[in-house]
DNA sequence: GAATGTTTTTGATTGTTATTGGTTGTTTTT
DNA sequence: AAAAACAACCAATAACAATCAAAAACATTC
């Protein structure tokens, strides 16, 4: 067990409960109550952490003004979160959608399952997936430069021949009356057909696409799972019309 | 156990459990500490991964799991003749079909006409002809995970509604009598397919695909034009058949 | 194709540095 | 005041970089 090994085990286990004991991580990690001390100061050091008496407790900075890249950073981390919880509800013999977009991509590296199927309008997300060997299916059509997502009428005559266990949207804006909405409309209607076509969907959203709304209409709020990670002031509104699953 | 054999194990423990242990790397490489640090070392100078105390760990950070590819696409960006020199024969207007594999992707950055739609099965071909903000359609189907190609029946059925000014494709062995063939059926089909829908073909080459005679069949020689780099001892047989282009 | 010299790779050795677990005595919590 | 947690130190150990000679792979010559 080497050093980084028990950092990375440290703040799994913090981000899992929020807060870890040093005499419990003695026995998890099996070594000195010296080397846990030293880990945690470490890792406090390296702003991961803040030390408590008896262990350490996550890093939650709450209601101060965040610079720009820790914005960036935070923003990061939080679909890493999402990315995290969502591939944890991929099980073997799975037949997934993945949906172009960075959040999406979070997904990937955190994927468990060995033997799944993904098909994804991501080029980006096929060559990732075709990494780490998985079962990969991309959809064909014109490839939208900015994006790196194929889209187009092809992409969704292809989609027609394929049916989904899950399937995971990306998405810019959700809005109570609105429901999920997005700004191409090409890409609303590629959404929308793996939505259609899917047992169940899970929605994924930061919290930067809460109470948005934007041009094309991909569907209701009813009708699928949001996976967010921030703890939302107008939960409740949301939660009358709709499955709310914190990462 | 060569040093290549060594490296592509490392990255794959590495890319499986995130973390490698240089002494469990001693024990299932059967070698000394020395080489075991030497290969960590040399790894980490090309980017490959970080090393940490007692092995190194994974470079990765969301889409920085492209840094690696990335890497070894830029490395074979502009540093093939055959590449410019095909790259040279597109102009503006072309409908272009430019087949998966490493030659073809030497093409994309010496690519200068910015009128043109290109046609593509290689997904990281997609990537970079975006980049370049290059009309690009990618071809639909399983992705071939080694070689980050898309085969299959759906690729095949999506390439029979196109019709190309010119297709560039790849090939392994090129013979006299047995004409351009390459070791997969599925490959060769999708290439032998863009070649009867465009009305000039080019076949790179580079010299180690001279006399070789792989699996399955392309196409003859007659029916294409061949690019290649290396001066030819038997060229003149070849010319008989066929036109060569010297990169 | 055997014999030669050259380059590359490897494993062992060296001394150096980083990490670890135990000890001490102090601070915090109950 | 007792127990738990703590920081600071130290010696043992593990990992490290640097070096060198043996071995392997390579190219060259006859």
């Amino acid at each position: 067990m080497i050093t980084e090994e028990r950092y990375s085990f440290i703040l799994e286990q913090l981000n899992e409960s929020g807060i870890v004991k040093a005499n419990e991580l003695m026995v998890s990690l099996n070594c000195s109550e010296s080397t846990i001390r030293r880990d945690l100061a470490q890792l406090e050091k390296s702003g991961a952490l803040v030390r408590i008496h008896g262990g350490a407790k996550k890093n939650y900075q709450l209601d101060k003004e965040m610079s720009y890249n820790e914005k960036t950073i935070k923003n990061i981390q939080g679909k890493n979160s999402i990315g995290k919880y969502a591939a944890s509800l991929i099980i073997n013999n799975d037949v997934i959608y993945m949906d172009a977009g960075t959040t999406t991509m979070a997904m990937i590296s955190n994927i468990k399952a060995d033997y799944i199927t993904v098909v994804t309008n991501g080029i980006l997300h096929a060559s990732l997936l075709a990494d780490k060997n998985i079962n990969t299916i991309q959809l064909g059509g014109k490839v939208k430069n900015t994006t790196k997502a194929i889209i187009g009428a092809t992409s969704i005559e292809e989609l027609k021949n394929y049916r989904f266990t899950k399937a995971f949207l990306g998405i810019n804006g959700i809005d109570v009356s609105y429901g999920c909405t997005t700004p191409d409309p090409e890409e609303a209607a590629l959404k929308k057909l793996a939505h259609e076509h899917s047992a169940v969907t899970y929605v994924l959203a930061d919290e930067s696409k809460w109470d948005k709304v934007s041009f094309a209409k991909v569907c209701r709020l009813e009708e699928v799972k949001i996976i967010t990670d921030s703890p939302l002031k107008n939960l409740k509104y949301y939660q009358e019309k709709t499955t709310i699953l914190e990462a």
